[in-house]
DNA sequence: TTGAATATGTGCTATTATTAACAAGGTAGG
DNA sequence: CCTACCTTGTTAATAATAGCACATATTCAA
């Protein structure tokens, strides 16, 4: 990091988003753009965005706007650290395969370095990733790895236990459980149940 | 809704976490809790539980508790309309097959109505669940349904023009794509890459 | 029945996040 | 090179959210 500023979380929620948008820009071939006119695609005001940028340094030039491809980079080494992070899948069942074949994580956060099940018929080598024991989780973790993403049914908070235990410090978790960790490991809930609720929930509330 | 009372965005996004909690209490057999345990639980703040419950109306007893049925409850019939949503999910992939296996909508949310996809081969009983074809989206949408889950890999856009023109007001997107809606659609994200994004940009900005 | 103990619900305060407004500086067209 | 125009980055104002602190109501043990 060049700036010691403290990034609001508000704000490191919406990098993703920007982030994305700006990849989607830069392959229709846009070079330039206005934080007026990113406001529209992401519809995030554009004095938000020109903040949240600010936190990342002097982006933009004045009169100007932005460069989309300086914008990429930026993000990628300054707060992706690159993006070669090794993923680890936890539970290699019809969703964690459906991940593994996403091929979609190169360049945009890193690799998904193997996957892990404690069913044997779900082991070998899935779309190219290898699927190892449960047991052997230690042994074949790939030195750094610090994300997993979650996808067992059964037996949850123990499984987290043990990816806490060697090393892990984040967790995007498509369990059904509610699961406790220690301070500082990070969990992001992807739960289609309690995204529809929260759909029905501001859907029946807000009108 | 019993009050009026305007219930802020952040304490609807945090219904669904409590809700999922006083679930699993309830099944642990845990009748009566105190917002201080539930906070250990969920790791929110106990004041803040007890605001956002008032939002509901005066629902715990002073010197007691909460009563964890009674809560759940109240959430099902004030927030969730009983829960009885009717749902469809338009992409017939992997991801929305697995989705259609979940069975974990009933008296959480509602029921998956019915699926649809373009490719002839996905279509037919999934799970018994009937997966049509695109073309009959409005024939087939269960009336007064709102709600769609979004895993199509192809013509991202047009898809959601069509939800959207057929009265969908709420979209769990498991899409890659950026979308843009009309206002008054709200999209929920559930973007994999972006959240391990959002774990790698706090690991790395915040530390 | 009584009273000490306890947990809720809510003014009020502190913190965090968003938006408006504008000075500063770069652009672009002649 | 100059000038009129734009858009950034940031300061200051507003709004939203979180959390303290306590009065109030209820429990529960004796």
């Amino acid at each position: 990091m060049t700036s010691n500023k403290h990034v609001p979380k508000a704000t490191l929620q919406r990098y993703p988003v920007y982030l994305k948008a700006l990849r989607k820009l830069s392959n229709l071939g846009v070079q330039r753009i206005m934080s007026r006119e990113l406001s529209e695609f992401v519809d995030i005001e554009p004095t938000t965005i020109r903040r949240d940028f600010s936190f990342l340094g002097s982006l933009g030039k004045q009169g100007y706007g932005y460069e989309v491809n300086k914008l990429i980079g930026i993000f990628d080494s300054e707060l992706g650290g690159n993006f070669d992070e090794k993923i680890i899948i936890v539970g290699a069942g019809n969703l964690g395969r459906a991940l593994m074949n996403y091929n979609r994580w190169n360049h945009v956060v890193g690799e998904i370095a193997c996957a892990f099940d404690v069913m044997p018929n779900k082991q070998g080598n899935m779309y190219e990733i290898p699927v190892y024991p449960m047991e052997m989780l230690k042994e074949k973790m790939p030195p750094g790895c610090r994300i997993a993403i979650l996808t067992v049914s059964k037996d949850v908070q123990e499984t987290v236990n043990l990816l806490v235990e060697n090393g892990i410090k984040g967790i995007v978790d498509f369990t059904h459980e509610h699961i406790q960790v220690p301070k500082g490991i990070r969990i992001k809930p992807v739960d289609v149940v309690s995204m529809v609720q929260e759909l029905v929930f501001e859907t029946n509330s807000l009108k």
